[in-house]
RNA sequence: GGCCCGGUGGUCAAGCGGUUAAGACACCGCCCUUUCACGGCGGUAACACGAGUUCGAUUCUCGUCCGGGUCACCA
């Protein structure tokens, strides 16, 4: 077959070769070293929690290495894609610690541009480039066209549907479509000129050489080594709209673009013997691949699935509106990227996690599931480490959008609220008591007498009478200039007053002897004042609230009693 | 079902032929403490199974089992 004939007669728009490709796109010139990586997401949602770990990996590792991350977008499937799609992935990428030095790059204006001279970095762009290989391969007899009928794009729907796939005979399907391979592979010049003059759509297939009794030896960098068998199937290179599958862009697009490193999750792992063809095929050199592990999460029946949309965590959206502050998330994030982060970071507890010195070597090989515990608990430290001053703006920020009327009493008066916040904050041992900005109305909430009421009960152990009286007591000589040690010394004094310990190491050596002990006084202060059995430190938060405030609340509990 | 990847406590994980098998989260005690929180100390809890190689296997090989991924004109 005349296949130079054949390659015009299917591209006769294209006139550029690849030898012009290769001039328009030079290899670039970066430091010994220097890796190029990319991501590469399509714009059909929201960013997903699995998203965030390709992209925080080339993010590092591009960075720390002196060289470039980029972003390109994969809209090749027009039907899939939500307008807005990739402006949103932009912004929550970036909100996340995600910055891209080159690609699709979001404008002032809200709009998408290009920055770089590899572009143009979205894919539906990119037509004549994908065309120009196309046709080379067609020329080189690699590929060859497919004119699909109506009736077959509907069976392909069929196998399509997830629930049929399950209980698909495959052995039967795999004979049929190996039948069909063949059949397709089986035509003539005249055949195409016939169909193309009769205006019917085709798609461009490879000419798998493939033998998948072979093996092909390969080393991920995540993976390590690892054996797969050669490609055999004729996958599509374009879709009858002209547009390139994934595969095909891959190749084309990581090439030109000189992308050193492919960072993409395991599901892609499968789908590597057609990327080696592909690329072999097109003369490229294969980039390095890092192939990550997935985060799972349990399904209904306890089993351990994917995260994919539509689950619990997936969305990052989602941890906006729990609370969780993006730091501590990343801080997450690199938990489960590298296994010797938590050990760094105690080493280097003020550091940025971006000092981190991200290893490949350390990364994870098999999927983990997601944790929110872990998650709350590096939260907290992150939170922990904060000063008033930003727990305030992030807390602020976070309900103004999410609990509005919390927001309006929490920025009433800046001043003393983050004086609040600053309790039991900074120096080695901060307190923790809240690692999403949702928990600090639950926190702090008392000081504001809009969200102040009694939410606890004292225990029945105490007579009303006790409580009264020591409560009683202390409004008798409290003064809210005292200095704290004299402050409680007065406690101290009550405590004695009414026959329990002041001393703790006195009341647990001898327990019956006391009706109770210092810290009772003080819990039975506690729930006058905040209405609650546990808050930050009595001396401050009385300090803060004023003589006037407390003495209101401890006489409104003598009333209630 | 084919192909691919994986399997150390409930979770995340060190380990890379000889260890009392780290650590973190969670859980449970104790201590410190005016409460809470923080912090400190301690505890429960693991190498999926079976062969083989070896003086010796959690570490190497094979098999079994289990888990996951994938099999589109989606990425």
């Amino acid at each position: 077959m005349d296949y130079n004939y054949l390659a015009d007669l299917l591209f006769p728009d294209v006139t550029e070769t690849p030898e012009d490709m290769e001039k328009r796109y030079p290899p670039r010139v970066l430091p010994e070293g220097a890796k190029v990586t990319r991501f590469a997401p399509s714009p059909t949602g929201f960013v997903h929690f699995g998203g965030l770990f390709p992209s925080t990996v080339g993010d590092r590792l591009a960075h720390q290495s002196g060289g470039v991350f980029y972003l390109r977008i994969e809209d090749t499937d027009a039907k899939r894609e939500v307008p807005g799609a990739a402006e949103a992935l932009i912004r929550t990428l970036e909100t996340y610690g995600i910055n891209f030095d080159e690609g699709a790059i979001l404008g002032e204006d809200g709009k998408i541009s290009d920055k770089g001279i590899y572009g143009p970095y979205k894919q539906s762009l990119r037509g004549p480039i994908y065309h120009i290989f196309a046709k080379q391969l067609v020329r080189e007899g690699k590929a060859y066209p497919c004119f699909s009928t109506e009736e077959e794009l509907e069976e392909l729907q069929q196998v399509n549907k997830k629930e049929e796939i399950k209980n698909t005979d495959w052995e039967a399907v795999a004979a049929q479509r190996k039948a069909e391979m063949l059949a397709r592979r089986n035509f003539t010049i005249e055949e195409v000129e016939a169909n193309l003059k009769a205006g019917m759509p085709f798609v461009l297939r490879i000419l798998a050489d493939g033998d998948p009794e072979k093996k092909i030896k390969f080393t991920d960098l995540v993976k390590g080594n690892m054996e797969v068998t050669e490609n055999d199937e004729d996958f599509v290179l374009l879709k009858s709209d002209g547009i390139p599958t994934y595969h095909f862009a891959h190749a084309v697009d990581d090439h030109l673009m000189g992308t050193t490193h492919v960072i993409r999750g395991e599901e892609w792992l499968p789908s590597l013997p057609k990327h080696i063809q592909l690329f072999r095929y097109l003369g490229f050199k294969l980039p390095k691949y890092m192939h990550i592990a997935q985060i799972m999460h349990l399904d209904e029946h306890g089993n351990k699935k994917k995260l994919s949309k539509r689950d619990m965590g997936a969305n990052m959206d989602e941890y906006t509106k729990m609370g969780y502050c993006p730091e501590a998330v990343c801080e997450y994030v690199m938990t489960l990227l590298n296994s010797n982060y938590e050990e760094w970071r105690m080493q280097n507890p003020t550091a940025s996690y971006k000092d981190f010195p991200f290893n490949i070597k350390k990364m994870s090989v098999s999927g983990c599931l997601f944790d929110f515990d872990k998650l709350g608990d590096v939260s907290k430290n992150v939170v922990s480490r904060m000063t008033a001053e930003q727990v305030y703006e992030s807390t602020a920020k976070w309900a103004k959008s999410f609990d509005p009327e919390f927001f309006s009493v929490f920025t009433k008066n800046p001043e003393f609220t983050k004086a609040v916040l600053a309790i039991g904050r900074g120096g080695n041992k901060p307190r923790k008591d809240f690692g999403r900005w949702d928990e600090v109305k639950g926190y702090m909430g008392f000081m504001f007498d809009e969200f102040f009421g009694i939410e606890e009960a004292y225990p029945d152990k105490f007579s009303k009478e006790i409580i009264k009286s020591a409560l009683g007591k202390f409004l008798e000589t409290y003064d809210d200039s005292d200095e704290q040690n004299v402050w409680f010394g007065k406690i101290k004094d009550i405590a004695t007053s009414i026959g329990f310990a002041a001393d703790m190491k006195e009341y647990k050596a001898n327990p019956e002897a006391f009706g109770g002990s210092v810290a009772d006084v003080s819990m039975f202060l506690r729930l006058a004042v905040t209405g609650k059995m546990n808050s930050p430190d009595m001396y401050s938060v009385m300090k803060i609230l004023g003589g006037e405030k407390v003495g209101e609340r401890i006489n409104a509990m003598i009333e209630r009693l």
